[in-house]
DNA sequence: TATTTAACCTGGACGC
DNA sequence: TGCGTCCAGGTTAAAT
């Protein structure tokens, strides 16, 4: 599942093999894919036509590519399954793929390629950032908080803001507008490594914990990103079609029975937001008075 | 206003 | 073999 990391590689494969092309034509095979893209796929094709790509960005799990001397950038979100793929354009066409885009250079095809189409792309004006106006996003992407890796990340904010949470810190760590880039995955290994239960009250947390616990958050993320990302079921994969392999060295997620690498005792598993959590009983006490 | 829930979507796993 | 059900989860609109 795409989360930090893995959209990180990705954007690092767009800088290499996108950024600098220009764009010949689009094809949009799949309106779901493009549905965010408000005023239509027909639009969205006439304006990236002719286009130069510029740098490749991020902001927590969204991508983007500025377009050459407008105020406008093609973004792009991988959802759950989606794939952005630098092929030959002889190679056939992967069974989910949504959108072609070709270049005037003649050479790989980039593909946006996804099985359950939560993900998808657009064009959208870039507007300053609240916090250095001097940068710029998508303004789809404005109220996406930085994410733990950025050279910019307010740790003094995150944690006032996140002791002010009336929430489950499992829960405030996958808000997006507090922190970016955190997902199930690294939500759980983070909160292992940090001894937290995913239930405690966010508001009860020392600021002490608040720092320790971001430090694992950036541990985790940093070691997955070194690892070029998580693969479960060959979903996740980066532009050149490989997966990563940090699964080989997740501690919670996906190991319910399996015993805990720090005491023994078995993973447990518990439904959360229609998803699952897991965490060790002996290590991850949970908070005494449950929400209700 | 702040927080929580449900819906979106597809294919693999599983039980019968 | 085939059918039905469950599950995975990032984002956001709708509900509380």
């Amino acid at each position: 599942m795409p989360e930090l990391p893995e959209v990180e590689t990705v954007r690092a494969g767009l800088a290499k093999w996108v950024s600098g092309r220009t764009v010949a034509s689009v094809e949009v095979r799949h309106p779901r894919a493009v549905r965010r893209h408000v005023a239509g796929a027909d639009d969205l094709v006439s304006r990236l036509v002719g286009a130069r790509l510029g740098d490749a960005a991020r902001r927590g799990k969204y991508l983007w590519l500025a377009l050459d001397g407008r105020d406008e950038a093609l973004i792009g979100h991988l959802g759950m399954s989606g794939q952005l793929l630098v092929q030959p354009a002889d190679l056939p066409d992967e069974k989910h793929l949504h959108v072609r885009m070709s270049f005037t250079d003649g050479g790989r095809e980039l593909r946006f390629v996804d099985q359950r189409t939560f993900g998808g792309v657009m064009l959208d004006p870039l507007v300053p950032t609240v916090d250095h106006p001097s940068q710029f996003v998508p303004a789809q992407v404005a109220h996406i908080a930085r994410d733990p890796i950025d050279p910019l990340f307010d740790d003094d904010l995150f944690s006032r803001r996140l002791r002010k949470r009336d929430s489950a810190i499992k829960r405030a760590l996958l808000d997006q507008s507090l922190i970016s880039g955190v997902g199930n995955i690294y939500a759980d290994e983070s909160l292992w490594r940090a001894l937290l239960h995913g239930e405690r009250p966010a508001r009860l947390l020392k600021s002490a914990t608040v720092t320790e616990l971001l430090g694992h958050v950036r541990a985790v993320l940093n070691e997955a990103l070194a690892a070029g990302g998580t693969s479960f079921d060959s979903l996740y994969v980066n532009v050149n079609g490989e997966s990563g392999y940090f699964d080989r060295v997740l501690a919670a997620y996906g190991r319910e029975g399996e015993p805990c690498m720090r005491c023994g005792t078995p993973i447990r598993r518990s439904s959360f937001m229609n998803r699952s959590s897991f965490w060790c009983p002996s290590c991850q006490r949970p908070p005494r008075l449950r929400r209700s």
